[in-house]
RNA sequence: CGGGGCGUAGCGCAGUUUGGCAGCGCACCAGCUUCGGGAGCUGGGGGUCGCCGGUUCGAAUCCGGCCGCCCCGACCA
């Protein structure tokens, strides 16, 4: 492609929207451009790394053997109705009318559609397994999209739906996307992490994310370099340190704390550390049951684990006069001990064994110390409802854990029968029964890799793709069309590799030679051939790799299998 | 949804405090010179100053309302 004849707009500034080095970096190398907050147009360039990336997740799902498929965007309300989420998905999911007056939706994700294609088709167990997947546009009407294309409203992603007869044959069909996943997100460059991940609202049951190191990235990834245990924040557990504590259980004291309501507030009042205080927070579950969790000090309560813990979907702080009602005091002066009304009480593992901690004494600017878990009060339940912290001990070989920024690139679920049940989606089983699908989900953000990848490759000049999913494989900048040997040699060189498949972009502007060297830093095509007056007339050229920075000098007459060579090296350093 | 900030040429911004000709740099067009890391000179084109209303002889500037965008947090199938 000549550039002269191309359509590539790149900024010398940096466009003041963007923060993140891909948000920046895709405004400027000219690969998207902003329509609206979270949806973003794609130029030429863009479009050609988004397509590149789409076939490599091709090549590597029908490899895995699921079938490609194509559903609608526009999706009807009673589909959602059918399933519980028309209700329960929040303001993410997009509504609308049509002339009609009837509901519908933009589709975020296409659980409904396609348990509704197959169910009815797929009748015998000898029709399963089944995997079936597409690759297009969600649309999430994010409350806020930022970091340009890292969470945006519309998006691509490609998206897989798996039916089997079993949980083994689940097992299977999990396993065969979990490897895919990983030579995907291998071949477009990226180094990346698989952690165990919470399955949310989504439902089911085993979720792992995979996940791209990155300082700028919105989750965080608890991970231990011991034994190479890796989870997300929510469902990151550790070692249970042996707390049985020493020193004589003392008497509860209740003490005068007049309007000292937060853990530091108490700390300070009384003078005790945080972690001998402890937290006591009112929820309600979507059971309609009342829960009093019960936190050390200086630990968050976990609200995926707690729900989990009381055997809820979700859990939800309880309003003041809801709190006012159970413990007859306001949010601040809570504790276990002489609550107004009976509710469980579910305590952190990390509590069972400690004495004489501080809480609130449920009496208007009291709280009460001494107190001892089990003998002043009764603990319906010790379970693990914290966040893991930095530090704390690996769940499996005990080494400490370490926190790192991380972006969700792919995620996988096993969902069993969650929405096969709910829309009765069945098949007649060997034994003649008739049993809904057991399921597995299975995304990828198609355009989030896009970003992702900037996120992970690139310098203060601009981008460093893989050649895997670079816009092109050659820049090729002839610095002067005005001088004749270098036009000529430019022009044939430009020839020869297009002839050998080479995908080129020939800068044949009529531009200084430091605007072309910029640009293409900037655009990060990963092999540039450089045509120079001096070299020309020693009848040579320049390779330089974007990567690294190496550079070489060859003579014209082998420049285009000096370019294959490295052109196949680059390619199979990606190979999974 | 809570907090903060911004909206003036394609991009980056000044001007708003104290009302008085709408500006600067880059980009764009023409010419001359220059030509391996975002050139120089000369001349030029391009604006509903986010929108609506108000105050005023006069509003980018003051007042009221609305809209959009960004950042922090909450949320995130």
């Amino acid at each position: 492609m000549r550039l002269t004849r191309y359509y590539m707009p790149t900024l010398k500034e940096k466009p003041s929207e963007a923060e993140t080095p891909s948000h920046q970096y895709m405004l400027r190398a000219g690969l998207v451009r902003k329509l609206a907050a979270g949806i973003y147009s794609f130029l030429p360039m863009g479009w050609r790394v988004v397509r590149k990336i789409i076939e490599i997740v091709r090549e590597e799902m029908d490899r895995a053997g699921a079938l490609e498929v194509f559903l609608p965007v526009v999706q009807p309300a009673e589909l959602w109705q059918e399933s519980g989420r028309w209700e329960v998905f929040g303001k993410e999911l997009l509504r609308f009318k049509d002339r009609h007056e009837r509901d519908f939706c933009l589709g975020p994700t296409h659980e409904e559609v396609i348990v509704d294609l197959v169910r009815g088709e797929v009748r015998s167990y000898k029709q399963l397994p089944l995997n079936l997947y597409q690759i297009h546009i969600k649309f999430r009407d994010e409350a806020r999209p930022r970091f340009g294309l890292i969470r945006a409203r519309e998006f691509i992603m490609k998206d897989a739906y798996s039916f089997d007869k079993s949980w083994e044959d689940l097992d299977v069909s999990y396993g065969k996307m979990y490897e895919a996943y990983s030579r995907i997100f291998k071949r477009c460059g990226l180094d990346f992490v698989v952690v165990e991940a919470e399955t949310g609202a989504i439902g089911g049951d085993v979720s792992h994310e995979f996940m791209v190191w990155a300082d700028t990235g919105e989750d965080v990834i608890v991970f231990c370099e011991g034994c190479g245990y890796a989870a997300n924040k929510e469902k990151a557990s550790f070692m249970l340190d042996e707390t049985e504590e020493e020193g004589e259980m003392k008497e509860p004291e209740k003490v005068y704390t007049p309007d000292v309501r937060t853990i530091d507030e108490v700390s300070n009042f009384l003078g005790v550390d945080p972690s001998k205080l402890l937290k006591a927070l009112v929820y309600r579950a979507n059971t309609g049951e009342f829960v009093l969790f019960l936190v050390p000090g200086d630990r968050d309560l976990n609200e995926a684990k707690a729900a989990r813990a009381v055997g809820a979907e979700s859990i939800e702080m309880a309003l003041p006069d809801e709190v006012l009602d159970i413990a007859g005091v306001s949010v601040g002066f809570v504790g276990p001990c002489g609550l107004r009304k009976k509710v469980k009480v579910v305590a952190d593992r990390t509590v069972k064994g400690r004495k004489n901690l501080v809480s609130g004494a449920n009496e208007e600017n009291y709280h009460i110390v001494n107190i001892t878990p089990d003998v002043h009060f009764k603990v319906d339940l010790y379970e693990d409802i914290v966040f893991a912290e930095e530090g704390d001990r690996c769940p499996k070989c005990g080494e400490p854990l370490r926190f790192s920024r991380g972006i969700e690139v792919g995620h996988i679920f096993k969902l069993g029968t969650k929405y096969s049940a709910a829309m009765k989606a069945t098949f007649l089983d060997e034994d003649g029964k008739e049993k809904p699908f057991i399921m597995g989900c299975y995304g990828i953000g198609v355009t989030r890799i896009a970003a992702a990848v900037i996120e992970q490759r690139h310098d203060e000049h601009g981008i460093k793709w893989p050649i895997s999913i670079a816009p092109f494989e050659v820049y090729l900048l002839a610095t002067n069309m005005k001088d004749e040997s270098v036009k000529k040699i430019a022009e044939k060189l430009y020839m020869d590799l297009v002839a050998k498949g080479v995908e080129v972009l020939y800068d044949d502007r009529d531009e200084r030679a430091g605007v072309k060297f910029k640009d293409a830093d900037l655009v990060g095509i990963p092999i540039r051939v450089t045509v120079g007056e001096k070299r020309a007339k020693e009848n040579a050229v320049e390779i330089r790799l974007r990567d690294t920075g190496e550079v070489e000098v060859v003579p014209v007459s082998s420049a285009v299998d000096r370019v294959l060579e490295i052109r196949k090296e680059l390619y199979e350093e990606l190979e999974p």
